[in-house]
DNA sequence: ATATTTAATCGTAATATTGCGATATAAAAT
DNA sequence: ATTTTATATCGCAATATTACGATTAAATAT
């Protein structure tokens, strides 16, 4: 016991489990934030912007790699971070389709 | 350390990413789907549809009622769950806001 | 009154996440 | 060639999450 008991569930619902836990982090919020207000930028910018170690910062980057919502190109000694805009796209649409209006009409307790 | 540093981040920030970890387990997910498509359920019919323990369909619950996505109506013995339409509604929203389009023509490294 | 049903909470073990110093690796500058 | 710069990775400690059996509390059924 401990570990997520994925088995139980749908593909589906642990994609959508991971992508939301991909953003879980107000690091990883605020390095989405960075990205998208600066179009790209390199690890040192982040340890500058956000308070947090040099360590931390690439590894929060490395987990937003792994979920695919961003991209790093090397360019020369440094690399180069960016958004994927297809990955965020879908994140938008899987978003807002969980968060599909609900119906108020019907038969609830409360 | 092992904590996260909160006080770096903005109020926003810090609560984005407390609404994506509301989410991000494929068990609260399923939970949300059927309290979505059936309105209402009580723990039991979470115990029986999900395959996890009493006790763990419980504490995921009270998670989701602390991020104030569903609201929980005692009825005798049992206690009836429903979405909280308002907060539903808001996460919608703010996720929305979030993953807004990003503009492509920028000078993006990749 | 007693037994049963329902759900919350407690306690605890297993696992995962967060953070950072230290180190490794590779490019750039001197 | 050596030093500096930039980032990734390792190792570890602190903290958080997940899961579940056992227990508790309160309503319902017998």
């Amino acid at each position: 016991m401990g570990a997520t008991r994925t088995e139980l569930f749908t593909k589906a619902q642990n994609e959508m489990a991971l992508m939301a836990k991909a953003i879980a982090h107000p690091a990883r919020i605020a390095i989405l934030q960075h990205l998208v207000a600066k179009n790209a930028c390199v690890c040192g910018d982040l340890v500058d912007e956000l308070g947090l170690a040099q360590a931390t910062i690439s590894q929060h980057l490395k987990e937003l790699k792994n979920a695919g919502i961003i991209q790093g190109t090397v360019e020369g000694a440094r690399v180069c971070y960016c958004i994927d805009p297809n990955v965020w796209n879908e994140y938008q649409t899987l978003f807002n389709n969980f968060f599909r209006r609900v119906d108020l009409s019907g038969d609830a307790c409360c």
